[in-house]
DNA sequence: ATATTATATGACACCTTGTCACTTGTCAAA
DNA sequence: TTTGACAAGTGACAAGGTGTCATATAATAT
């Protein structure tokens, strides 16, 4: 987390700051992005960025959070609008990231953060449903139709939800590694989604 | 890939080179691994290493490469043991990683290199089943029983096992960072196998 | 007005990487 | 055995990065 100081910071400041870091980690993967190639385009000195975070990674990951919070409340959305149903919801989100994707920039960072994911990337996007999380995951846990689910206990649903996101993630790092267009990731997407649905054993 | 100097290098001088990579490999994700650490331990000077690889990555993925092969016989066999089950022979994969890691440096490897993923890394626990591979692809997929399974056309099969390597790979990444206790580790992994096999939603 | 605390700053020590001019080894042909 | 050509070995070096710290400055409380 970045230091109380970088929170204290007039909002012109760190708006620049953050721009020059979104840049930065969209250049390049987390691992060659530099504190000096930021500090380049913010124009404040060395000293101060290590006033307001512990490192490169503090920095990072506290973007990757902040993107997150806006997925959150997209998914509550989605979950409303398909009654329920994890999977229909999920493909709507995967198929958002997709299409909606706006600039440039938010792509290659979202690319560099899936091609190079560390676990603690790939926790803040299945983070949307970790639990012992905040009020919202009871929000989405309680907007998710259990009567479609073939669960017995409570427990059950996180691992539905791993299931899911787990397969999910490896669909986007697949898009972007393969270079696949949207509709052949889409399709390679629905396909997996209902192999989860269904099953991937024949039924008895 | 390693150049051809260093292939043609006594077996002495590469093994003592291998060994001291795997052991800062050990120490500390790729990311935070020198060349500089290496060198020193093999005593070999800095312009030889240049010699036999591009870089830190290129030593790193071909080690992560050799010890897939060894994954990938394994495979086979448990394969044949389990009348071609996928998911089976998956889960007995699992409690082999687990409870038949022998030493300490090799599970540290193996740990840093799940918590601190990239494409590339998880590629090659994946690559166990890539398409357009070596004729091993072919003896696994001829092993695999195909009448278990929920597939109409053959390239379901691809999409069966993307889903069982990237749960299995999840499992793997959650074991490392919750520190679960390998009985933990193995009863989530069950569950979420067996949610795959019958599929996540209820039958209708 | 003064003391106290928070913030800003950039020079610095230390570390890494990748390169390159140069040395050394190897081996087949003369 | 000499020679020459090519492969391998070597370490100093430039370029660039990180995190720290002593010092300067601003802000705030007393």
């Amino acid at each position: 987390m970045p230091k109380q100081t970088f929170f204290n910071l007039p909002v012109h400041k760190r708006k620049t700051l953050m721009k020059a870091a979104e840049k930065e980690f969209a250049r390049v993967p987390l691992s060659k992005a530099s504190i000096a190639s930021i500090i380049r385009t913010a124009e404040i000195p060395r000293g101060s960025f290590y006033q307001y975070f512990e490192n490169k990674e503090d920095l990072y990951y506290y973007i990757l959070g902040e993107q997150t919070k806006e997925r959150k409340l997209n998914l509550i959305s989605l979950l409303k609008k398909h009654n329920g149903d994890i999977i229909e919801a999920t493909i709507d989100m995967y198929y958002d990231f997709l299409v909606q994707m706006p600039d440039e920039e938010e792509q290659n960072f979202l690319k560099n953060a899936m091609l190079h994911v560390t676990h603690k990337v790939e926790n803040v996007f299945t983070d949307l449903f970790n639990p012992g999380e905040s009020e919202q995951l009871k929000e989405i846990t309680a907007l998710i139709n259990k009567e479609y689910l073939n669960i017995k206990e409570d427990k059950d649903l996180f691992h539905i939800m791993q299931i899911v996101t787990a397969v999910a993630f490896r669909n986007f790092v697949e898009k972007f590694s393969k270079e696949l267009s949207d509709e052949e990731a889409l399709e390679s997407f629905t396909i997996e989604m209902n192999l989860l649905k269904n099953g991937l054993y024949k039924r008895e």
